[in-house]
DNA sequence: CGCGTCTTTGAGTCGCTTCAATGTCTGTGG
DNA sequence: CCACAGACATTGAAGCGACTCAAAGACGCG
């Protein structure tokens, strides 16, 4: 990360909530750093529906994706206020051939992104409502510790509960009936600012997809 | 593609209709390039639900989001009769060092992979069940064409109505139905074993995700 | 020719959406 | 410090899209 960011130039950006980073449909030629904040990547649907893809935390790469393509995939929008830093694709490049250990890093960390992507693509696509919640909680909560080893059960966010509509792939009035549900049978505690995780194994369990582990063997990995 | 079969060590594997090449939860430390016919990657949830990830056609690399977990989160299953051959992590390790174009290129195909789950994440969790079948079976034109250019618009394939609703995230009951709503409309021919788009800017309009286009600009890559 | 796999059809049910309205919080200006 | 406005959360009722269950038809393979 440090070693991406010496190939920035210093180019700081800072949005505030609600704010576009980049829209769909635009040229990119080259991804930013998630410094503070909370950032969301997006996708609008012709039919006028939109879908919160990933919700970013500070470290995250934000745009990679566009690297392969000619106009901006997602649209990047910031869910709180957050700062930036543009990395231009050449960075990338000279990553390659000056450093191919951490080139093949970033080639397993967007595997690890592929992973993320499949899972919520199951659970979109194959379950009810209460177990895409507790499946989307679950992953944020995955996530900030992640980040943030040490951290317990409860996680700050700025996420309304039409965030997480846009998340679950619902509407926000069913969401909200959906976390009321959650709450009742005691698994969570959700509110404006921060969320608790009140029955982890129960919340797993019905998101009905496993913890994924990280691979701790690179041997197989440059120098 | 040549390369990396180089690094294989003659390791070829046919596969009958229906046979596991690899099963979710088991451990993986490579993996696999198709040949010939067609695989697809699926999850199966706690609630029994299976969904197909993504339908593999020859050239396809299979089981590379493995490489960054000690246990596949997939199932790799063959559609069809299909031929595979094994190439391990080591291969990935040692292209890293001494091809790093080649490596960025496969960073950069695993940046295609991930916009192409982007589309299916939006689809399956915000469209209607004709739209997400309406850009399932586009999807797998557009992919067919890619791999076989000067294709028409008819393609060839080893698909059930079950693999088409577990693909597009629904019921085969329902996937027959939302099947016969396409040809009523005049959209698509959909028979056992080849499909034909019948009007390509509609169901494309439909399906509600542009098409992405490539980047061919490719100088900031290494030599 | 017959059996298994796949496709098609119909009826009843439920999960989720839509529409409409009220209640509650947060920040901001007077 | 209070009043107000806007954003956010909550509630209820009605409607529809997709699922479930059940069964019959068609295809293709041995």
């Amino acid at each position: 990360m440090a070693l991406l960011q010496s190939f920035e130039g210093g180019n700081v950006r800072k949005l505030r909530r609600h704010e576009v980073l980049r829209a769909e449909g635009e040229p990119a030629s080259g991804f930013h750093l998630l410094l503070r904040g909370w950032t969301a990547s997006s996708i609008t649907m012709a039919n006028g529906k939109r879908h919160l893809l990933k919700v970013h935390m500070p470290g995250d790469m934000l745009g990679m994706p566009g690297l392969a393509v000619t106009r901006s995939p997602d649209t990047i929008v910031a869910l709180s206020s957050a700062v930036v830093t543009a990395i231009p694709r050449e960075g990338i490049g000279r990553l390659f051939e000056v450093a191919p250990r951490i080139a093949a890093l970033l080639f397993l960390i967007s595997q690890e992104e592929r992973i993320m992507l499949m899972d919520r693509l199951a659970m979109m696509a194959a379950a009810s409502a209460i177990e895409r919640l507790a499946g989307v909680i679950l992953q944020l909560h995955d996530r900030a510790v992640r980040n943030n080893p040490g951290l317990g059960t409860t996680f700050s966010h700025p996420l309304t509960q039409e965030d997480l509509a846009d998340l679950a792939g619902m509407t926000p009035i069913y969401a909200n009936k959906t976390v009321q549900r959650l709450r009742e049978e005691g698994l969570i505690i959700w509110e404006r600012g921060s969320a608790t995780i009140l029955n982890p194994e129960a919340l797993r369990e019905l998101a009905g997809i496993p913890a994924r582990q990280v691979t701790r063997e690179l041997g197989w990995l440059p120098l």
